[in-house]
DNA sequence: ACAACCGTTCCATTATTCGAAACAATTATC
DNA sequence: GATAATTGTTTCGAATAATGGAACGGTTGT
């Protein structure tokens, strides 16, 4: 086992509800000798990739990785649109947006934008949701092939319902959800893709869901298949050509 | 050379104006053999914490690395309160607000909202800046002791100028930059921080300077100092005490 | 088709990492 | 405030992984 491997562990403790670590909670969640996540805790301090909070024996995320993310966004093409887009259709409604993208079966916001009403959803990047339960990941999981999604669910009950909620979200170019993974809480997602880096991201807007009538709904479905459209257009996304031929709601 | 360190030195080259890296790029940033470089890159994909872009040799962060920032975020309680604080300012004020900390002689934005106003300044998170070159440096500066600053920037005339507009701030409670960063963009900054954890973080709000009267300046001032004199006393800040007694602009 | 470049794999040598137990320092309990 | 319990650090030889040079595939560009 490379200590790298060990180090790459200890990062990924961080994020849903871990934002610090002491060395018995590493040695525990890895099944680590005490010595060992004694030693790899001081090299990852030492090459700054952790550090103490203010003295005391936990550690956090070191801050040279706060330039990561910026590297990773800036990285790609899509990305970067989908988050001018998405600060657009923010502001446009006064709802809050995500971009997301998919990883296996779960999906994870890496950028969100929070909405100016009053009331509106709480923003938390960095998030990771089960794709199949929420509208952003359908609309990721809508740009596969079947085959290729069932590889991802095995036969049951749940690819089952899947399987036609995706093809739903293929027909129409959008997917939405109805207080799925908050209650009181809609979402609407409208996934592109770049064909060259095959990078999927997906657009989407949070919203309380007694606050938005159908009418009000289906601009906002329109606002954000027109751009992702622009995207799809500018990156060349073949994938998208379907949505535009979506059935009026 | 442990590989560690080698895997950190990779990862800080992301960045500024680097989001992606090659073998080579690798071999000859950190003067490492090809032999080497390449498979410090095998190693540190296999383990996440770099990806490949879309098939080709180009590397950039893993997504792993992706919740990192998050947990930094809220691993702290003056930097989630900043955020929330500066979101609020950069809606008030229809301008992009940050929040930044010091590392050294450089800031580093942790946070970014981007304004709604038509002309604004665009929001890059994940910059460094020289310290005792912005506003947010300068309050983040003001907040340490005059030997602490010494220290810091050894004696001569840059030390000199730093150490009466350090006086300044500490004075008014506030740092103010017009056009030293950016052409034609105004900075202002207040600076709080956690006695506890010792952590100061910056809230900061930039704008295009033809575009804010003295007036509105000062109303920008009195919101922030507000907005941060909420934050020092709920944190039990003992330095931002000082600001309360700043004289009226 | 050729050349130039980039990336990967092989090898023995070298240096780092490993786990167990003893040691030190912290916090909790009485 | 003293003792106990928990948490973190150091030391050691044995074992393992990392190193750089050179030879080997693969890709790109002319």
């Amino acid at each position: 086992m490379t200590i790298l491997e060990n180090a790459a562990l200890v990062l990924r403790c961080f994020g849903n509800n871990c934002t610090d670590l002491t060395v018995s909670e590493v040695s525990e969640r890895l099944g680590l000798p005490k010595a060992s996540a004694s030693r790899l805790l001081k090299s990852m301090r030492e090459t700054g990739m952790l550090e103490e909070i203010g003295g005391s024996r936990r550690h956090r995320p070191g801050r040279m990785m706060l330039n990561l993310s910026a590297a990773f966004r800036y990285s790609s093409g899509v990305i970067g649109r989908a988050r001018a887009a998405v600060h657009e259709l923010s502001q446009a409604f006064g709802h809050t947006g995500y971009v997301s993208i998919r990883d296996g079966r779960q999906v994870l916001a890496i950028a969100d934008f929070e909405g100016t009403n009053a009331l509106r959803v709480g923003a938390s990047v960095g998030n990771k949701l089960p794709a199949e339960r929420c509208a952003t990941g359908r609309s990721l999981l809508a740009r596969l092939a079947p085959a290729e999604v069932a590889l991802l669910y095995p036969d049951g009950p749940v690819a089952e319902r899947l399987a036609s909620q995706l093809e739903r979200i293929r027909r129409t170019g959008y997917s939405f959800s109805s207080q799925e993974t908050t209650p009181g809480v809609d979402g609407l997602a409208v996934a592109v893709g770049d064909p060259v880096t095959s990078e999927a991201v997906s657009l989407c807007l949070v919203y309380p869901h007694n606050l938005v009538s159908e009418a009000e709904r289906n601009t906002m479905i329109d606002a954000m298949l027109d751009s992702a459209g622009g995207i799809a257009e500018a990156v060349g996304d073949p994938l998208f050509r379907a949505a535009e031929r979506r059935v009026p709601a």
